[in-house]
DNA sequence: ACCATTTGACCGGC
DNA sequence: GCCGGTCAAATGGT
């Protein structure tokens, strides 16, 4: 019967393992002298390992034999039983149907990039999954089409990620898109951090899910959000040891922010991209992302020196500025938590609410 | 040959 | 019937 578990539950499975297995070495690691910092990390994988577990039940629930018999187009794939086996089972056509529901499903949420022009070249928009073209569409009264992607590993792992790119039209260099579905083909990530965001006020107010993120295309850092969990992956963090945040509005001041590193720490790394709203101007929303701009700021902040880096962010404000257009960032490292632990929530900002 | 993109056709929701 | 989203055959690149 194993062999009729579908990707996702086997996917559950095995997170609610490795989150088990990590939980005992924690265990054991309280018989032995050790750093806060390994138990930490060691909090952190567990965390992660659930939060993805529930990332996934709540994709895929409930759990039913027949929901997971009608998994579309993995038919095919070794994991599953032939359709011949299933007597009465949905035709093809239903089974499209079936796809299109579940896909509405899907957490959805939006980001806006700002293309880098190098060379008079616009340098290609990228992120660190791997994407492929379906379609495109002109839409009605936009200027520019709209070009739809899937998750490349859509059936060879059963990724239903999708995404939506279109050209902003107030901008044309910067791009709007959509996002649906997260993804479970764990392309090219190592590292996971979880932030509990604050969220029981948003929910009071109808806060939907929706968080909007700036993507730095030189970073490895993704985020990918499900209702108000927001979880940064972090894929290599000696591109990106000590990254500060800066910030900019739309009439140009600038500020930087500190982000969370736990050097030699494969586990806890960095915070790094979200979207605040400013302290003093709540109705504005922001969009951070990494940035080795002020080195200055960086010895500050974290008392080091900052390392050389050619990773440059650029920070959008979502929303127009208000006669407080900088930042009111001023927490320390102390004031946050941050330092001996990796913070699980470390601040009082939250994901914007549309 | 294989894989990604393009593009017209098709479908479902409103 | 219109529109947005997806499919799938055709096409192109390696």
């Amino acid at each position: 019967m194993e062999s009729e578990k579908s990707w996702e539950q086997k996917a559950l499975v095995s997170e609610l393992i490795q989150g088990l297995e990590i939980a005992r070495k924690l265990k054991e690691d309280f018989n032995i002298p050790s750093s806060i910092h390994t138990r930490d990390s060691l909090l952190q994988s567990i965390l992660s390992s659930y939060n993805k577990a529930l990332l996934i039940l709540s994709q895929n629930a409930p759990f039913s034999k027949s929901e997971t018999m009608h998994q579309p187009t993995q038919t095919s794939s070794p994991q599953f039983p032939s359709k011949d086996h299933y007597e009465g089972a949905l035709n093809d056509h239903q089974e499209l149907k079936q796809n299109a529901k579940k896909r509405k499903k899907m957490p959805k949420w939006k980001e806006r990039v700002r293309v880098k022009i190098q060379n008079g070249v616009e340098e290609p928009l990228r992120d660190d999954y791997s994407w492929r073209k379906y379609g495109q569409k002109n839409i009605l009264n936009a200027k520019y089409p709209r070009s739809y992607y899937r998750c490349t590993f859509q059936k060879s792992k059963g990724c239903f990620a999708t995404k939506q790119v279109q050209r902003s039209e107030e901008d044309p260099n910067v791009f709007d898109i959509s996002y649906r579905g997260n993804h479970v083909c764990s392309q090219g990530k190592d590292v996971v951090l979880s932030l509990k965001l604050a969220d029981t006020e948003e929910k009071s107010q109808g806060c939907d899910s929706d968080i909007q993120f700036h993507h730095a295309q030189s970073s490895q850092e993704r985020v990918t959000n499900y209702t108000n969990t927001l979880i940064a992956e972090t894929d290599n963090m000696t591109q990106h040891p000590f990254p500060s945040f800066e910030c900019m509005t739309h009439d140009n001041h600038h500020t930087f922010l500190p982000s969370f590193v736990l050097e030699n720490d494969p586990f806890c790394s960095t915070i790094s991209q979200t979207s605040f709203f400013s302290p003093n101007s709540p109705e504005s929303n922001y969009l951070v992302s990494p940035s080795f701009h002020s080195h200055d700021e960086f010895d500050r902040v974290f008392d080091k020196p900052c390392p050389d880096s050619d990773a440059v962010g650029i920070v959008l404000a979502d929303a127009p500025t208000t006669n407080s257009s900088i930042f009111d960032f001023n927490f320390s490292l102390d004031a946050v938590g941050i330092g001996a632990n990796c913070p699980s929530r470390p601040w009082g900002f939250h994901p914007k609410c549309t």
